[in-house]
DNA sequence: AGCACGCCGACT
DNA sequence: GTCGGCGTGCTC
C-alpha cells in the first residue's frame, strides 16, 4: 500500500561531466534546502557535493528510481539566486555541464563535504602603543622597523598574509616584534582586512573628465572600456568610483590577473578605503579562500580583490565590477570550463544591473570593437598622469647580424649608456631556459620530445633538457644520437643564455633573471621585486612575467628579442599579444624624470603590423589589427567555437570530430573547419585535434553546440577520446 | 569522471 | 586453476 504523501523532490546538479541535473527524494524529518544550497547525495557508488537547482519538483524518473539525499550541508546557500542565475547562464554559454560550472565557482574547501575549521587561521598583527624609543632599539633589525612602521601606519590589524606577500621572509621578523611587544597578533574575522582612509590625490583635468563621465553613467548597468597609457593614473578612476561605490552601501568586485595583483595593489587599497576587503587568490589557503567568499556572501567584505575565479563571489549588495587589464589572456580558463572572467563580469553586471568598468592600456581587439560600435563607453585618459613622455619605440634590424646569446651588438651598444649612468635596463624575452632548442651542426639532428611534438629546450647552462609541454627531463647528450657528430650547438636564446651573456659584457653589473624557473620558491618574485624597485639590481631579464604592474625609476631603457614570433604565428592573436607585450613595457620605461627607449630586435622592420605599432601606437595598430580581422571573418567579427578531441591512440581524434562533423549541417551563416590536427599533434603522449566552427552571427553558433552537447556523448567515436567545446577560444592550440 | 561488471592472457 | 587487462554501461 502507498504512503499517503511521498517526500517532496528536489533537483541539483552535481559534479560529473553530465549534460542534465538529477532528482532525489527529500530524506524523512528534513527542512527543504534552499536552490543554491549544497547538499550530500548518493551518486552511483559513491557521496557527491551536489547543489540544489529547484525544490519541489516533480520528475519525470521512475519513483521507484529515485533516492534519498543523505544530508544538507548549508543552512545558507552558497550561491544565492543571482549568482545561480549567472552560473546557469554560463553552463548555456560555454556548454559546460552545470554541474562541474558550479564545482568551478565554488571555493576549493567547499567542494568538500567537511566543514572546515576556520580557527586560527586568519592571522593579522596589532600595533602596540609604548612609550620606549624603538628608533635606537631596532638601528640593527631593518626588517623589523619596516615591518612595524608598516603595520603602524594601519590603525586597523594587518593581515599576516599580506605581510607575507610584501616581504616573504616577514614571519622572523614579525615573532621578534611580537616577543619585544611592539605588536600583538589578533584574528580577522572572515579573513577580512580593514584599510585606513587617506586623502585622495588631485585628479588631473583628463583624470577629472573621466570620471564625471562614468558617474553620469550612473548606477545602472553601463559598461566602460578606460582606455590609459600606463602611469596615467587608471586606478585613481577606479578608486574614484569604488568610493562611490562604497558610499552609497554597495560592494565592489576588483578583478585582477595573477600578475597584476600585486602587493602595490593591495596596499594603495589598504592606504585608501576605510572598508573591509578580502583578497583571493592562489597564494592563499583553500580555507582562507572559502571563508573571504562566505564573509563577502554575507555581506561583511566592502570589496573584493581577486583573480579569474573571483568573478562568482557571492556579493548580495553588489554595485560595481572592475577588471583592470581586461586584455589579459589569464582571465580565460584553458581547461575544464572554459570561460572568460571579462566576458562573465559583463554578464555578471548586466544581471544585477550596475556599471562595470574594463581598464587596459592596451585593450583587446574585441573590446576596442564593443568601444568603437558604442556597445561601451569609451574613456581615454591619453597622457601620462606625471606629464613624462612616452618613450620612442624603435626597431633593431638584426638580419645577417651576428646575435651573441640573442643579442645583438648594436643593442648592447645602446644598453651601455644607460647603465653607465647608473639607470635601469630591462631585457624581454619570451623563451625561458638556455636555448629553444639543442641541434647537430653536421647533420641538424635537433633533440625531439618522446613525448610531445616539440623539441626540447636546454637548461642549466646547456647541461640538462627539458620539454616545456609535458615536463619531461634528461641530460643533454654530448654526442649526436642521430650521426654521432661531436658537435652539438644551443639553437637560439632564452633568459638563462642572455642573462649568461649579460653578465659576462657588463660583470660589475647586479642582474637579476625574472622567469618561472628563476621564481619557483615562493616570495622570490616579490623578493626579487623589491630589490630592483630599490634600485639594487640594474640589470633584468626576464619573460612577460616582468611586463606589468611595476614600477622602477631609474629604468630608461627596454630591449624586447624577439618580436618576430608575433608576426608570424599559426595563433591569430599573436600579433594584438605582441603589440600589447611592446606597448606595456614600453609603458614601463621613463616613467619618472629620465627618458627613456625601447628597442625591439626584429628580422621584418618592414612588417606592416610592426611599421604600423611603431609610427601610430597601439591605437594604430589596432585599427590595423581589427581591418585583419573584418577581413578574414574572425573575432570580433567572426564567432569561433572549437570542439577540442585527445586521445592516446592516433586516429581516434580526428574519427570522433569527423563523426562530430557529420551530425550537424553547416549553412551560408554557419561553416565547420577540419578536423585538423592541433599545432602541436602530439602532446604529452596525447594526440590532439580540433574542428572549428565559424558564424558571422554568434546565434548562429549556438544551436550547433546545443546538439554537440547533446549528442555528442552518444557518439560511439566518443568512448575513446577525451573531447570538450571551447566557446570564443583564446588561443587555437 | 568514477566505478562497477564482464569476458580473455600469464602467473602462483 | 586465478589475478587483472581495459571495453561498455550507468549514475536520480
Amino acid at each position: 500500500m502507498e504512503p499517503a504523501t511521498e517526500a517532496p523532490i528536489v533537483r541539483v546538479a552535481v559534479p560529473v561531466p553530465l549534460h542534465g541535473a538529477f532528482d532525489y527524494r527529500m530524506p524523512p524529518g528534513t527542512d527543504t534546502p534552499a536552490p543554491g544550497a549544497r547538499v550530500l547525495v548518493p551518486f552511483g557508488r559513491r557521496h557527491l557535493v551536489a547543489i540544489v537547482i529547484e525544490t519541489d519538483v516533480t520528475s519525470d524518473v521512475p519513483a521507484e528510481r529515485l533516492r534519498p539525499f543523505v544530508r544538507a550541508l548549508d543552512a545558507a546557500p552558497v550561491f544565492d539566486a543571482d549568482l545561480l542565475a549567472l552560473l546557469r547562464w554560463a553552463a548555456r554559454y560555454y556548454h559546460h555541464p552545470l554541474g562541474e560550472v558550479l564545482a568551478t565557482a565554488l571555493p576549493v574547501a567547499l567542494r568538500r563535504a567537511g566543514t572546515a575549521s576556520a580557527a586560527n587561521r586568519h592571522r593579522g598583527w596589532q600595533a602596540v602603543a609604548v612609550e620606549r624609543d624603538v628608533a635606537t632599539e631596532l638601528a640593527r633589525a631593518p626588517r623589523q622597523r619596516e615591518l612595524l612602521d608598516r603595520i603602524r601606519a594601519n590603525p586597523n590589524p594587518t593581515a599576516h598574509a599580506s605581510l607575507l606577500a610584501w616581504l616573504a621572509s616577514a614571519a622572523g621578523p614579525l615573532k621578534a616584534l611580537a616577543d619585544r611587544g611592539l605588536i600583538e597578533a589578533v584574528t580577522l574575522p572572515g579573513g577580512l582586512e580593514r584599510g585606513s582612509p587617506t586623502a585622495a590625490p588631485e585628479l588631473t583635468d583628463g583624470q577629472s573628465s573621466v570620471v564625471e563621465a562614468l558617474r553620469a553613467g550612473g548606477t545602472g548597468f553601463a559598461p566602460a572600456l578606460v582606455e590609459g597609457v600606463t602611469g596615467s593614473g587608471k586606478t585613481e578612476v577606479y578608486f574614484r568610483r569604488i568610493a562611490a561605490a562604497l558610499e552609497a552601501g554597495r560592494q565592489v568586485l576588483f578583478l585582477a590577473p595573477e600578475i597584476g595583483l600585486t602587493p602595490q595593489l593591495i596596499e594603495r587599497v589598504r592606504a585608501r578605503f576605510d572598508a573591509a576587503f578580502g583578497v583571493l587568490h592562489s597564494q592563499r589557503s583553500d580555507g582562507e579562500r572559502a571563508d573571504v567568499w562566505r564573509a563577502a556572501g554575507a555581506g561583511d567584505a566592502d570589496i573584493v580583490i581577486g583573480t579569474r575565479s573571483a568573478v562568482f563571489t557571492p556579493m548580495p549588495r553588489l554595485g560595481l565590477i572592475v577588471v583592470d587589464e581586461e586584455h589579459d589572456g589569464s582571465y580565460k580558463q584553458q581547461d575544464g570550463f572554459r570561460y572568460h572572467a571579462r566576458d562573465v563580469a559583463l554578464k555578471r553586471a548586466q544581471l544585477a544591473d550596475v556599471p562595470v568598468l574594463l581598464g587596459s592600456a592596451t585593450p583587446a581587439l574585441e573590446t576596442l570593437h564593443n568601444a568603437h560600435q558604442r556597445r561601451f563607453a569609451h574613456l581615454q585618459l591619453p597622457r601620462r598622469a606625471t606629464g613624462a613622455a612616452m618613450p620612442p619605440i624603435r626597431v633593431i634590424d638584426v638580419r645577417s647580424r651576428p646575435l651573441d646569446g640573442g643579442l645583438s651588438e648594436p643593442l648592447i651598444a645602446r644598453i651601455e649608456p644607460h647603465l653607465a649612468a647608473g639607470n635601469q635596463v630591462m631585457i624581454f624575452i619570451n623563451r625561458r631556459g638556455y636555448a629553444p632548442a639543442q641541434c647537430c651542426h653536421d647533420c641538424g639532428w635537433i633533440a625531439p620530445c618522446a613525448r610531445c611534438d616539440a623539441p626540447l629546450t636546454l637548461h642549466g647552462g646547456g647541461r640538462r633538457l627539458q620539454c616545456h609541454h609535458c615536463g619531461a627531463l634528461e641530460p643533454a647528450p654530448s654526442v649526436c644520437p642521430a650521426c654521432g657528430g661531436g658537435q652539438l650547438i644551443a639553437l637560439g636564446a632564452g633568459t638563462e643564455r642572455v642573462t649568461g651573456t649579460l653578465r659576462s659584457r657588463f660583470p660589475d653589473v647586479a642582474i637579476a633573471r625574472f622567469d618561472r624557473d628563476s621564481m619557483a620558491r615562493r616570495g622570490r618574485l616579490e623578493d626579487q621585486l623589491a630589490d630592483a624597485a630599490r634600485g639594487d639590481t640594474q640589470l633584468l631579464v626576464g619573460t612577460q612575467m616582468l611586463a606589468k604592474g611595476h614600477d622602477f625609476a631609474r629604468l630608461t631603457c627596454v630591449g624586447v628579442l624577439d618580436v618576430d614570433g608575433g608576426l608570424f604565428s599559426a595563433d591569430f592573436r599573436a600579433a594584438e599579444h605582441m603589440a600589447q607585450l611592446v606597448t606595456q613595457v614600453a609603458g614601463r620605461a621613463g616613467r619618472a624624470a629620465h627618458p627613456g627607449e625601447v628597442w625591439l630586435q626584429t628580422r621584418h622592420p618592414e612588417h606592416p603590423l610592426l611599421e604600423r605599432l611603431l609610427t601610430r601606437g597601439y591605437a594604430g595598430f589596432a585599427e590595423a589589427g581589427l581591418a585583419e580581422r573584418r577581413e578574414a571573418g574572425l573575432p570580433p567579427f567572426g564567432h569561433l567555437a572549437l570542439l577540442r578531441a585527445e586521445a592516446t591512440d592516433a586516429d581516434a581524434p580526428s574519427a570522433f570530430l569527423a563523426a562530430a562533423a557529420a551530425t550537424i549541417r553547416t549553412s551560408a551563416e554557419l561553416a565547420c573547419w577540419g578536423p585538423v590536427p592541433a599545432p602541436m599533434a602530439r602532446r604529452a603522449g596525447r594526440h590532439r585535434a580540433h574542428l572549428m566552427l565559424h558564424a558571422e552571427r554568434r546565434g548562429a553558433l549556438h544551436p550547433a553546440l546545443d546538439h554537440w552537447q547533446a549528442a555528442l556523448p552518444q557518439l560511439p567515436e566518443a568512448r575513446r577520446v577525451r573531447w570538450s567545446i571551447d566557446v570564443d577560444p583564446q588561443d587555437l592550440l
